[in-house]
DNA sequence: ATGAAAGCGCTAACAT
DNA sequence: ATGTTAGCGCTTTCAT
């Protein structure tokens, strides 16, 4: 009989077995902004981790739009997913999608502003930190941080961990407090000068993202400074393009967003399975080392 | 009796639906490479096609790997989608899915090597042609093109459509032909040397793509060339970052990726029910004009 | 106009 | 070990 079925191709029906099992196999990829930098990543993550299993995922961008969401909300829940996976576009919490949504969820990158609800999210703290020990290690103590825009919380996260990485060792920033600005190669370019005319002798420069960083990395060349040598870039977001194209390439911090997205993957499933895991889940932030920080001498 | 299923929140169950209706609203996204840059405005505007209709999207991405496309492919036709979206993430054809696959299919991006399947992709050539057109209309005549790789029929289609636009004014390339080279800024930066030394007095480049033109901008103001007002440049993508940060901004093209995802779903929707129109389907581009380039006077 | 019944493709609980 | 049957939630046909 077996023998027969596999001659005819045959393939069973998921709709018919889902109708008898009350699962569909299926799970909601819900996310704000697909255009955005951080959103892509994550989701290779999660559709890595379906794929291993029978799972697949609904594609959904709400494009930042409540009632868009609202709308594919409705339409995933009328297919009766098994689960559901919202992926933010920034670090900032969001609301939760309710507690109308029977559906085990996950938030990922950009947390649930309810505690109860299960978020992962990137160690921003802890990316400070690393940037600041790696320079450290490198013998610089002169270190300046060019943050990017102050409204996102993740922002202050960052300089946060390198300012503790740094008061462990009695240190502090260049001019005491990180210079906050927007994400611009522009606003690099000023931050640096800024930080040349506060400490004229300083060693490093940490940087908010990529593109802030690069703009460092072409004011300091522009002021006659040797990077990496007279003085050191740490970027953050490894960003295409940008990380490898700039000269000196960046050493940045690259945020495991595919891990970030396997783990969201996981505790859906282990939350569909009754084993809830409510709560902050932070995945750790790894150092790429490239030609724009080496040691001092 | 409907009065009281609306009170209850009732929702047909679309499991049981197909099952009678053997259609399941449901299309498979098939993408070689999330990460990559083209595939993600292409998903957004199919995406949204579906958005207004009831179809929902399966996201598979096979990172370039052929059996794991096999893999998704088969758990697609085992859950009975209605059709098959396959996006590419370069230019150059891809062999088809094959007779087998019974489902109306659509190529996006990069087209099926066979004719007779449907396919949607950008008017490279019509591309090279308005940039062309742009720089002429602006008194420009000693245009300078800086290809990227070869290997992509693209480039090449892109440099075709720049000559045909230059000879039907009796024009020709600097040089008399383009350069190739690859994506990078640094060969943008060779690359303008090398136009420079074939004709110091060039006032424009159509560059390959934005990566390329920031380099040929950086190089042209290194070498003491004011941009747009001496040498005007093109780039070719409208890439996020790329584009805005450089100094001056890049005027670049525009490959309507979002409408060329938007018609894959209509060509797609259209062989569902019957009018299929194989083929290839061209999506025209745009000039984006920024500061990089500007009228000769 | 309303109601009853069969069937979509499968699984699981029965009976042989 | 095989064969039969009821039922998952809906739609459609047929009967009232």
């Amino acid at each position: 009989v077996r023998a027969a079925a596999a001659e005819l191709h045959f393939v069973p029906n998921p709709m018919a077995q889902s109708l008898h099992q009350h699962r569909t196999g299926t799970v909601g990829l819900l996310t704000n902004d697909l255009s955005g930098r951080f959103a892509i990543p994550i989701m290779i993550g999660a559709e890595d981790a379906f794929g291993v299993g029978q799972v697949s995922a609904f594609l959904c961008d709400s494009r930042g739009d409540a009632l868009r969401e609202q709308h594919h909300l409705r339409v995933l829940l009328a297919r009766r997913v098994d689960g559901l996976i919202v992926v933010g576009d920034n670090t900032n919490p969001r609301p939760s999608l309710g507690e109308e949504v029977n559906v085990p969820t996950v938030y990922a990158y950009s947390p649930s502003s309810d505690p109860d609800d299960i978020s992962v999210v990137s160690d921003n703290a802890g990316a400070g930190r690393i940037a600041v020990e790696h320079l450290l290690a490198n013998g610089r103590t002169r270190i300046g941080y060019i943050a990017g825009d102050i409204a996102l919380i993740a922002t202050g996260q960052r300089v946060d961990g390198a300012k503790a990485a740094l008061g462990e060792r009695g240190l502090e920033l260049v001019g005491g407090k990180a210079l906050f600005g927007n994400w611009s190669e522009e606003w690099g370019r000023t931050g640096t000068a800024a930080l040349l005319a506060a400490d004229p002798g300083l060693d490093a420069i940490l940087c908010g993202n990529d593109v802030i960083a690069r703009g460092a990395v072409d004011a300091l060349k522009a002021a006659g400074k040797e990077v990496p040598r007279e003085v050191s870039v740490v970027g953050h977001d490894n960003t295409d393009h940008y990380a490898t194209e700039t000269r000196p390439q960046l050493s940045t911090i690259d945020m495991n967003l595919k891990e970030l997205g396997r783990l969201a993957v996981q505790l859906l499933f282990d939350s569909i399975d009754g084993e809830r895991r409510p709560g902050l889940h932070v995945v750790g932030t790894r150092l790429i080392q490239r030609g724009s920080s080496a040691p001092k001498y």
